[in-house]
DNA sequence: TTGAAAGCGTTACCAG
DNA sequence: CTGGTAACGCTTTCAA
């Protein structure tokens, strides 16, 4: 059994408030007790016990970071930069899946409610309809910001990158290289970044007076398997498009995979755009042409968003913060071959 | 304000006794007024507070995952197969990388020593000497597991994949195919998974009459850029292997990115063995043949050898456990060219 | 089956 | 600058 605080009052002849603020706020202690309350904690060892102190603060000093699905290597980075701001401050951080929350009608707000948490960082737009409810009630609002998706409905603060804009610069990257026919292969239906991606492809390519082909191309998740499983579609389309803008990096690898294994060449046959800059995303065959998204200032925004927010410097309500991309042009795009014009 | 056993205790006309019993013991109260207190609970939506209940029952109800890296996408998996477990049992899961736990000075068992945690999952075996001296302390040494990567001394519980035997399943394959100058692409200087692995390729080698090239080849860390650094490295190495086996994916799948922008092909020039099989081995073209581990499992399990130890099923002291790997042959390996062989 | 009451280890208010 | 002392919200004997 470790130490209490009680023990070292006794050991070092003062009182418990004493030791208490000698740890908490050295300079509201004369220098020769805190002197000499400090050997004692030092000589034993002894540490405060955060559960009794942050029952007696009421706060939790951590807050829940939650995503979609934990084994999704694209979170590593958000993680990294939420764990680096947040243990500037000696706030820790906690990690859970939706599926888990949710798991047996839980709700998304146990720790929350439970006071294990000060708040919430949510990495998953889509949420279930009883759970978007619950984050809406007033004393909950203030303790959630979204990162990376968010919620069309709700006002919650938030953290993002500019798909739009990133959008733009993948198509007018495609068009300046001469391509006309350019599709888009898309993301789970009804996902903000798929949403939001994709209008922002047919902005831009309706700038440049073009539009996408007719149907809806790709469906499921964001996944590699699910890019590998569009090539499929892509073949069929009618006429072939010479360059497709993928919802994200790991679709345009999949797809990649895919056209390989029928026989297409990157980019010889056909152009390829992916979206977030994934590591790997540099070290495929041919190198991967992407929007980069910056995923550890993602983390770092979100945290301290999060954290100013459970300040009280409620200063601005339903912020938005936009963080800019940048085009990251390697060796899956290039100019469309006018021999494969049918 | 959120209400407090006292408010249910008070709306129900029963002690707080009662409501707790309800709460967490509902077989030792009456139907009757279980019904009654369950009703006003939940009118009123209340939740336990877990602080409160915690310092009470003197336990924290989390658990600590320590990797070298948050932003390694490595460890997803292995974070969703300890929160799998974890969940289950009504456990938190906390995460910190090794150098913020360590920034400042601090040590790596403020979570445990401050009562935050009960445990720690700890993936990184590169730990600094006095952080390694800290864990072997009797009353903290029963409350850690390492997983994937472990410490030499200590006799700590563990969870690890079959490095030796992955080895030999790669080495077997390569000779099968009739490679006899195999190299064998380091990780990090004095990593445990680094010397256990490159002794599973010398013992297999050994058994088939074969040895490393001299000079020890690669250094730096798991990394995709080690990899591609290591291409150059590669070129000077007389007489050129027709195989390499990495110690991880990233080094191979870099090393392959290396060797390409240098001109030679893989599988037609030199094979290329990895070891993980992370997510993206089987879209990088080649698809690279690898050495599967279960990271998923190796979460799974850590989570509950290190619950059945705070459980006090103490069982099995320095249990270690060992999982099975497999081999995942694909596009990345095949027979030497004889024209090679200068 | 239920209730009263003693803590769990801190912090912070109020006196001195 | 320091000490006494209520809380913080809950669980768990011990009695009834």
């Amino acid at each position: 059994m470790s130490l209490s605080i009680k023990d070292i009052a006794r050991l070092s002849g003062v009182s418990t408030a004493t030791v208490s603020r000698t740890l908490s706020q050295p300079d509201r202690v004369s220098e020769t007790t805190r002197e000499a309350v400090m050997a004692v904690v030092d000589r034993h060892g002894y540490r405060v016990n955060s559960m009794a102190r942050n029952l007696r603060r009421q706060r939790a000093d951590s807050v829940l970071a939650i995503v979609p699905d934990l084994g999704n290597p694209f979170f590593s980075a958000i993680f990294a930069g939420l764990q680096q701001t947040l243990s500037a401050g000696g706030t820790d951080l906690l990690v859970t899946d939706s599926h888990s929350a949710l798991r047996g009608g839980q709700s998304l707000l146990s720790h929350l409610r439970e006071a294990r948490v000060d708040g919430l960082v949510c990495l998953d737009g889509e949420l279930p309809e009883a759970a978007r409810a619950e984050l809406k009630a007033p004393d909950i609002a203030t303790r959630v910001v979204f990162a990376c998706e968010w919620l069309a409905e709700g006002d919650f603060p938030s953290v993002r990158s500019d798909n739009r804009a990133g959008m733009r610069l993948a198509v007018d990257h495609l068009v300046g290289l001469g391509h006309r026919d350019i599709a888009y292969l898309s993301g789970p239906g009804g996902n903000v970044l798929d949403t939001e991606r994709r209008a922002g492809v047919v902005e831009s390519l309706a700038s440049h007076g073009l539009a996408l082909p007719g149907p809806r191309f790709g469906s499921g998740d964001f996944s590699l398997e699910a890019g590998r499983a569009a090539a499929a579609e892509f073949l069929a389309l009618i006429p072939r498009p010479t360059a497709v803008i993928c919802a994200s990096d790991q679709l345009a690898i999949g797809l990649a995979s895919g056209l390989h294994a029928h026989g297409l060449r990157v980019p010889d046959d056909v152009s390829l755009v992916g979206f977030d800059d994934i590591q790997t995303a540099e070290f495929v065959n041919p190198p991967l042409t992407t929007v980069r998204q910056d995923r550890l200032q993602i983390g770092v925004q979100a945290a301290s968003l999060l954290l100013r927010q459970l300040a009280g410097a409620n200063c601005a309500p339903n912020k938005i913060v936009t963080l800019p991309v940048s085009l990251q042009v390697r060796g899956s795009t290039a100019a469309p071959s006018l021999a494969r014009k049918p």
